[in-house]
DNA sequence: TGCCTATCGTCAAGCGCTTGACATGATTCA
DNA sequence: TGAATCATGTCAAGCGCTTGACGATAGGCA
């Protein structure tokens, strides 16, 4: 294993599979949000707010691996063109609840349209076990590397 | 199909089990590759010179699936810090081919130990077979979305 | 009541990358 | 030879995100 260079195959391992993977997903995606004007960071911030309606900012952030700053300045936009309400946590004075207009859901399914397309596709060439098989695969990686754990994102853990 | 809000699985597709699953080996790969100054993208460009070397700038860019400044700015960095070399093509004085030096061999095969650790973990925690499964199936996702094809990206196909 | 701590949200600065435009050099064709 | 075409590399501007610091609010404790 240590004999000369030991990294030859550096592009022939999983890591790197991964990465080539969600690339050409997420320029496979990309048009057809672009269609639909709603750019992926957007799409992501949109399903996560319509699955979870009423969390803060910084719990998004949290769920979605970036910071609060991204999230605050993302909902700014979607606020502005009236796909998304921020709402006064009738508790917390300083924090506030983020939920979806009805222009937003408008606005989610078109663009889940183009994702779920591309979902389609993966689909149809893998065959419906393999897909499913490749998808326990995934969590697994995500669950043994730590960070948020494939069960906090798809759970309703808390309120 | 049109019953309700079709997106309740949103969470659950391979196109999001995967981005999850980036996300979480990026973040297993980036305290390594900090702790030896190597951020993953100059990891990234590091890997290509050494198993392509000689490759131009714009060539790089396209492997990499950036634009040629990232690239160029990368290499100036990494030229900076003695880790990398462009020398003047032969025949074509506008084209510059990047090289390794010593000291770039050196800082790579440091970084490529993080990587290979999380690799590692990954296959552990898989096994032999599954792990080789799964990187079977993404390239497959890989080669149906089109983009560079996993073929490319691992193949001597030009010089 | 008053202090301390934690959390949320925002402001300012910096970094990495993209987009668009331009100059240079090499190849192709008249 | 001379002009058109294409690819490479660089410059300038803009965007999205991160990092660091700050003010504001609610809960814990004496």
């Amino acid at each position: 294993m240590e004999s000369g260079t030991a990294f030859e195959d550096a592009l022939s391992r999983v890591v790197w599979a991964l990465r080539r993977a969600e690339l050409a997903v997420q320029a496979a995606k990309e048009p057809g949000l672009r269609a639909v004007g709603v750019p992926a960071a957007h799409y992501a911030l949109l399903v996560h707010v319509h699955l979870f309606p009423g969390l803060s900012g910084a719990e998004l952030a949290r769920r979605l691996g970036v910071t609060t700053q991204a999230v605050a300045l993302l909902a700014t936009k979607l606020e502005a063109r009236g796909l998304l309400e921020r709402r006064v946590h009738p508790r917390h004075r300083n924090v506030q609840e983020l939920h979806l207009t009805d222009a937003g859901s408008e606005a989610l399914q078109e663009a889940d349209t183009a994702v779920l397309e591309v979902e389609r596709r993966v689909r149809e060439k893998l065959g419906p076990e393999r897909h499913a098989v490749l998808r326990e695969l995934l969590d697994e990686v995500t669950d043994e590397l730590g960070g948020p754990s494939a069960r906090q994102w798809t759970g309703r853990g808390q309120g």
